[in-house]
DNA sequence: CCAGTTATACAACAAAAGGGGGATTGACTG
DNA sequence: CAGTCAATCCCCCTTTTGTTGTATAACTGG
């Protein structure tokens, strides 16, 4: 028996999640909330199996209310619920903590399928959502690194982790001096002129 | 018709997929490539729809065969078919450019959803890659950085775009002493005592 | 109103980093 | 074999950064 929580606040929705669990074998929907702050309060007595959030919610927010319940209720899994994929909407909310990520559009089979899944270690996420999320890590690599010898290449990724020339001279036993010499070189390689752009450089400017 | 071509050193599993896809009405399985150095040659030419492509060859591995592919044929989807999750590997896979990862354990039923899922542009990735892959967005804000005022968090930002110091002090309109000890109290908070150290406290620490 | 915090600033110093020049060695290459 | 290149080291010098002491004005909570 798997025990869902759900926090939404359109009326109608939250109660077609609520017949379609309870009228589910396996599936007991627990509690249901119109808005984040109820369930602030309710959460972490209940400690649900699995929580549906939906993210655009009146006040504090579904992707607020993940962070939260991720503390104050560790053994429950999130999932957000929401009519469109917003882009940062998605990356915030993961950040946040939830482990699951479906649109509304979802049919009741697929969503069930999906809470199974949550409960299974699994990540069920839409078509989009997936293929959004994948694509955050195809990052094409700054083709200056690629001029860099093997060496300079093992100097900058210390110059990276934040070590001292004197430091890095002992770890590859060799002089600061050829320390000093590497770096002018990477510098020069990669159009910088100071450590800190370097490391923007090899992580490819911007984060995730 | 959805267009495969199978990449994988196994003859069995080879053959297996080969009759799997030809068997089945609207898939073609159009090459099959027992390493990844004939692909290499081939596939150019060949651009097919779909690549499944296993990760571990012999010579050139899965990864770097992707990596060619990407820019080689541009609107072939790669899908990674590996028989263990090694973690490492899933995510220089994606790096890479992979659009879909999926265990050999997958039933051919699945497989073939995957196939078409992938073409219609979603990132099919078995159960417990999903939740890795989610995992990595999962970062836990350092506390240490909940602990600067405001004005220190604005001039972090600064810091770690590389600005020098007295750049930082035009852009915020202060004498490059109050930029100083700014710094000063920053390390102090964030417990580092340079620089590089703190853009890695405030990315978290390690990078993805 | 007092104590604490924040942002600001100056001075002086120490440490680290950056930017050249020049030189040697070994390995690989046409 | 001559030439190139990567890696190493040394020297000198400048700029930047990091540390510390001190101080003032503004605001904030008890």
């Amino acid at each position: 028996m798997i025990r869902v929580a759900v926090i939404e606040d359109l009326s109608s929705y939250r109660s077609a999640l609520q017949v379609l669990l309870n009228g589910t074998a396996g599936f007991e929907c627990m509690a249901v909330f119109e808005n984040a702050e109820i369930a602030y309060n309710e959460l972490p007595v209940l400690q649900p199996d699995i929580a549906l959030v939906d993210i655009n919610l009146p006040g504090m927010n579904g992707i607020e209310l993940v962070r939260f319940i991720r503390t104050a209720s560790p053994t429950t899994l999130c999932m957000m619920c929401t009519a469109y994929d917003e882009d940062e909407k998605v990356f915030k909310a993961l950040e946040a903590g939830a482990h699951g990520y479906i649109l509304k559009s979802t049919s009741p089979a697929k969503l069930l399928e999906a809470i199974v899944d949550l409960k299974n270690g699994g990540s069920p996420m839409s078509h989009e959502i997936a293929r959004k999320v994948v694509m955050t890590f195809n990052k094409k690599p700054n083709p200056d690194l690629a001029q860099l010898t093997s060496r300079e290449t093992e100097l900058l990724k210390l110059l990276v982790e934040g070590l001292l020339y004197k430091e890095i001279a002992v770890r590859l036993g060799i002089s600061i001096e050829t320390v000093k010499r590497h770096c002018f070189n990477i510098y020069q390689k990669l159009h910088v002129s100071n450590r800190s752009e370097a490391i923007n450089k090899y992580h490819g400017n911007h984060h995730h």
